[in-house]
DNA sequence: TATTGTTATACTCTATAACTATA
DNA sequence: TATAGTTATAGAGTATAACAATA
């Protein structure tokens, strides 16, 4: 399950683009009718839906609840443009300054590719500074700007004002209980 | 959070595109140096990692779990190529056959334009028909074919050992409460 | 006007391969 | 030879807009 678009955090430079991405659309539309196979009739079924199998998949429940979560989290976290897995690099960053992208991404289990791109995009906003170890020249060794820092302030009141939506949502009791419970399944 | 490739389903298909992938990525790679500035020297740090307020998110436990559960998913079904979001489909259209493609999607919260590929995609395999509603000239009503029951069988029994993957994963007892927790969250 | 199914675009995220610089 | 960082490609998934056909 990638993490795809997902609620409505990035909405700035979107505009921009519409006029030349309507016109383009429009030039690509001409001549696309999808030769459609002719299909039978059927009456339509209307009664109450049932998840049959799916209601014994925890899986299932699971990505539901957490696909609620990251909603809630990118929402909240909007006014400051954080997505999870930035925060993410982000916390770890403040805790752990000086660590290297290889030892961020392992802890995260985000790509190295992955975790490239975002801190140029974290770089670009003068949020973190990469620095060539002096002990290893391949490696990078991460820590927070002076802005960066100041940022974390607004970040974690947010991300603290998310984790209160969480106890509403799921219970207080439920949310410790899945904390104590899933701690060892996070770490490595 | 889109679920991104994840878990070593669907090998087959890349092994044809991988010598014109790589002359065209040699191709694009001719002159894309990009301009690093030169970075300040640092002491690389080295003590145990701190995750630091990230130690009290459920959303990035459940996330982390809910990755490894969906990998799990992906690898003991991958004898059958069915994905979690294909498969939540498969049971619900065997469970309740005829229903709209509207109906299904809103019960599973999948956007109508995602669902309608990955619909061709289950006819393209031939599990699944669609038939024109008599009612309704603009719905479709699903159906299983019979290959698609046939198909199911395998799949079901793949589904339930991946279930007993969990029981062995996270424990049977909180397998079972969070079904029970969790249930109201994965309805509507 | 609103809804259903469809196509297309943009963006996030994962997986993978290739390349460089360094070790 | 192996590792760190980088770039690029393919693919899954989400969000959104537009369109035709139908209601």
């Amino acid at each position: 399950m990638g993490t795809g678009r997902m609620g409505t955090g990035r909405v700035e430079q979107v505009a921009g683009k519409t006029q030349s991405a309507k016109a383009s659309r429009r030039r690509k539309a001409v001549g696309s009718g999808r030769a459609v196979a002719p299909r039978p009739r059927s009456g339509a079924a209307s009664s109450a839906m049932d998840l049959a199998q799916l209601d014994d998949r925890v899986g299932y429940f699971l990505r539901r609840l957490q696909i609620a979560i990251f909603k809630d989290f990118i929402r909240t976290l909007a006014p400051v443009d954080v997505r999870p897995a930035q925060y993410s690099v982000l916390v770890l960053i403040t805790a752990n300054p000086g660590r290297s992208q290889a030892v961020i991404g392992k802890a995260l289990n985000i790509e190295r590719a992955r975790l490239a791109r975002m801190l140029h995009e974290l770089e670009r906003r003068q949020w973190i500074e990469r620095r060539l170890s002096s002990a290893d020249g391949r490696s990078h060794c991460l820590f927070m700007t002076a802005v960066g820092k100041e940022a974390m302030v607004r970040i974690e009141a947010l991300a603290g004002q998310h984790e209160r939506h969480m106890v509403k949502f799921i219970g207080g009791d439920l949310r410790q209980l899945l904390l104590d419970r899933l701690r060892k399944f996070g770490k490595s």
